[in-house]
DNA sequence: AGATAACTTTAGGTTAGCCTAAATGTTGTT
DNA sequence: AACAACATTTAGGCTAACCTAAAGTTATCT
């Protein structure tokens, strides 16, 4: 197993990186709902990625799986991969925000080496995607800024809109619209005590929203002085 | 069967396109040879591609096969997009004239629409990529002109060197070397009667070369008045 | 503490695409 | 026209990923 993982193990690695970035493990059910399969598939594949010669997850029954330091290698490659892919499609052909995601989960399993570098030298070697995610880099290091989500935000502060990673396009327009881009930036005028509802706005548009606290939490910033 | 055929059945139907475009079948043997897979695998293959629903190949037992209509299609909608990806690699991303196939080959299949509308927009719509082979239109038209072999070619005759579709990135060096590159024009000063080996003029470059029969039928060429 | 709900695992099965070995068919040479 | 050489097909198996149904485990609520 030790040469060229199949596509769906890199998935399966890439979902494990992103629930368990936040510190918390992945559990099987977690994983059986973002990829779209049978939790009882889930734990066979999650058995065989624990076993394997490197283990890339370490697991215990009933308890979800953690990411080894091999495992978080893969992970960092794909996402890097998708990122700049992301980043790629945006700047130079034109695509919009809400149509990268869905290709760059496609080539990002079907890209060399070589086209990596040649894409992120095209674009300068960025430091983020156009949905604000920092891309690792080719050691994948991972530029590492303070961020805050905005259910966390203080009442009364302001920040920038970090990262905004909804992949459903539908909702990624809505959230255009209501002026919550990356780049943003944004005040919190209130938020509600029962359902935490946030009244926000949108500092360089001089225009207000509203949203609340299951699509809130999705967004990061970068809170300002 | 009718959606999204595999990567599998369209690289099957591609190599058969390759094969047959002279007008001969493929056989099974050809088949497993370019594919490096055993003849019974793909006589297996074939046999379920000629009974799928729409047929892609025509099968006839220890005849070979023909693409149907609908076979035609899924090859000529995968050349099309491997050519315009070896076109973009090496026009936007610096790629070396030996390096575009091998990428191509497995981001044709991993190519959105939209991907590959943007990707031949970007190009100004090209009619041919760095090869010298023709781009399929989004219709699937190709433009067809006239060329022959340069093992064809009549002594004495010259004409531009408009294909040679080696796959082996050394060959292709090999031949660049020659100052056999897609583009070149070229003179057949002579060849010999028994193993019909071949004398070369480069005539831009003031050069001479020799290429044998089983090189110099892979190279299209052009004939000029 | 016991019952139930929610989650996880086990067991057994499917499909696509590949394999090898053995059987059968075709073709070219003498 | 026979037969060796080669090509093709059949038969039987393998692996990766998926599935469902049933059994087992953990958590929650009274």
């Amino acid at each position: 197993m030790a040469n060229e993982l199949s596509h769906n193990i890199q998935d399966y690695l890439k979902r494990i990186y992103e629930i368990t970035r936040t510190g918390q493990k992945a559990t099987t059910s977690q994983l059986a709902q973002v990829l779209n399969i049978s939790a009882a598939s889930v734990t066979n594949m999650l058995q065989k990625l624990s076993i394997s010669e490197p283990p890339y997850v370490t697991y215990t029954k009933h308890q979800g799986v953690e990411l080894t330091e091999a495992g978080r290698q893969i992970a960092l490659k794909i996402l890097r991969r998708h990122r700049l892919i992301e980043h790629y499609l945006a700047v130079k052909l034109g695509y919009a925000w809400d149509e990268v995601h869905a290709e760059a989960e496609v080539l990002e399993h079907a890209m060399s080496p070589l086209l990596e570098e040649r894409i992120d030298a095209a674009l300068g070697y960025p430091e983020f995607d156009p949905h604000g995610d920092p891309i690792p880099d080719s050691n994948l290091k991972l530029p590492d800024i303070e961020q805050t989500s905005l259910t966390a935000l203080e009442v009364g502060k302001q920040g920038k809109i970090v990262r905004v990673p909804h992949e459903d396009p539908e909702v990624l327009r809505y959230l255009g619209r209501c002026g919550l881009r990356p780049g943003a930036r944004i005040k919190l005028m209130a938020r509600t005590p029962y359902d935490q509802t946030m009244r926000i706005q949108i500092l360089d548009a001089d225009e207000e929203t509203v949203i609340g606290p299951s699509l809130g939490s999705q967004i990061t910033l970068a809170v300002e002085a």
